[in-house]
DNA sequence: AACATATGTAAGAGTCTCTAACTTTGACAA
DNA sequence: TTGTCAAAGTTAGAGACTCTTACATATGTT
């Protein structure tokens, strides 16, 4: 995407707005983004975009619909060299989540950071509850049962808490900022272990 | 604060606009926050604000030096009714960042969700250590230790990430989203009682 | 080939941040 | 008491941004 093009029409313009808002967002943060940047890194006029999309949210939101996909192909992955319903691949699960958070910080933050557009938005809870619903399962697993119950319910979203708080810490620098010097590695380990006990 | 003045000078205008600040940064969020709303509200023109600020990003950061005041005196109300280095003073420790966060998202996401502005201010790291600091000083005690040492900042930790997430999961209102039904107090009381377990 | 439709552009209204130049006021020295 | 200065306002405006409206151009169907 980019630059200049020689025909009027762009081929698909959609889809290069999504990954330069992706990277814009990157890398400047959700709401430092701006249409017009996008517009540029896509090579065309600032109303343009408009005709794909109902506004700058819609833009952020479709970036957020692709990563919250990418999320879940990382969540398969993680979890598939792990027997099912072991320590082993809940852990897997929590360091997959902490990747995604650490190695693009600013999509992280746009995926969970934006109450307003996500929580009347069918399609984003439904991805949502898909990738939770990669824990629940494992964790109905880990403790012997073949559905989800309250008690699985109870003792897996101890777990999204942690790694959720854990991935805002690293991404705001708090660690560095407070000087604090921990193995992230191990801390997803014991705090999954403990956690989990009793 | 507001409306007209008789008076071509103000009074305390920096004191007005950090309280127009915070109350708009509740209403709208850190990211829709304007200083234009800011100095409708205080009633001066929208050139006045660089008299007392660099920039709106110094606005939000007076915001934010206020807020972690405030949440310091929360804490140690917290902690006041319950005997040093007990689980319920750490329990209430966790209980008062919640509600902190619930209480005023707007500004808990401001405080907690910017990290370029962080990163490198010194009076905000100072204010970010002193109030990990009341946490640190609780687990010492709990782990029968006079000072911090790498064990207990190792306990530590977790609790503040498990606190941080579920005050984000919260105020992003996914357990909204996903129907999940969790009794916040039993989750904290329950996680910190694991957390420092073992 | 003709037309409807999809997808682009140009121009502009209204908002925002921040600056520059000017104005008012209070404080303090003479 | 008065003159002067600095602090703290204002007005005007540059430059950027979002989004709309009216117009232009390509594409596909018949």
């Amino acid at each position: 995407m980019a630059a200049k093009r020689a025909n009027y029409h762009h081929g698909d313009l959609r889809a290069d707005l999504v990954e330069a808002t992706r990277q814009l967002v990157e890398e400047k943060g959700p709401d430092r983004f701006s249409v017009s940047d996008a517009c540029r890194a896509a090579g065309v006029s600032t109303a343009a975009p408009y005709r794909h999309f109902e506004d700058r949210d819609e833009m952020l939101l479709a970036v957020c619909a692709e990563a919250m996909d990418r999320f879940h192909a990382l969540m398969l992955e993680a979890q598939a060299g792990h027997a099912r319903g072991t320590l082993e691949a809940i852990i897997a699960l929590g360091r997959s989540y902490i990747q995604f958070a650490t190695s693009e910080p600013g999509v992280f933050r746009l995926c969970f950071g934006i109450a307003r557009e996500h929580g009347d938005n069918f399609e984003m809870t439904e991805r949502g509850m898909r990738n939770y619903g990669i824990l629940l399962s494992q964790v109905a697993a880990f403790f012997g049962k073949d559905a989800v119950d309250e008690e699985v319910m109870d003792r897996a979203f101890p777990l999204w808490t942690m790694v959720h708080g854990l991935s805002f810490l690293l991404i705001d620098e708090k660690m560095e900022a407070l000087n604090l010097n921990h193995d992230v590695d191990a801390l997803i380990r014991d705090n999954t272990r403990r956690l989990l006990a009793n």
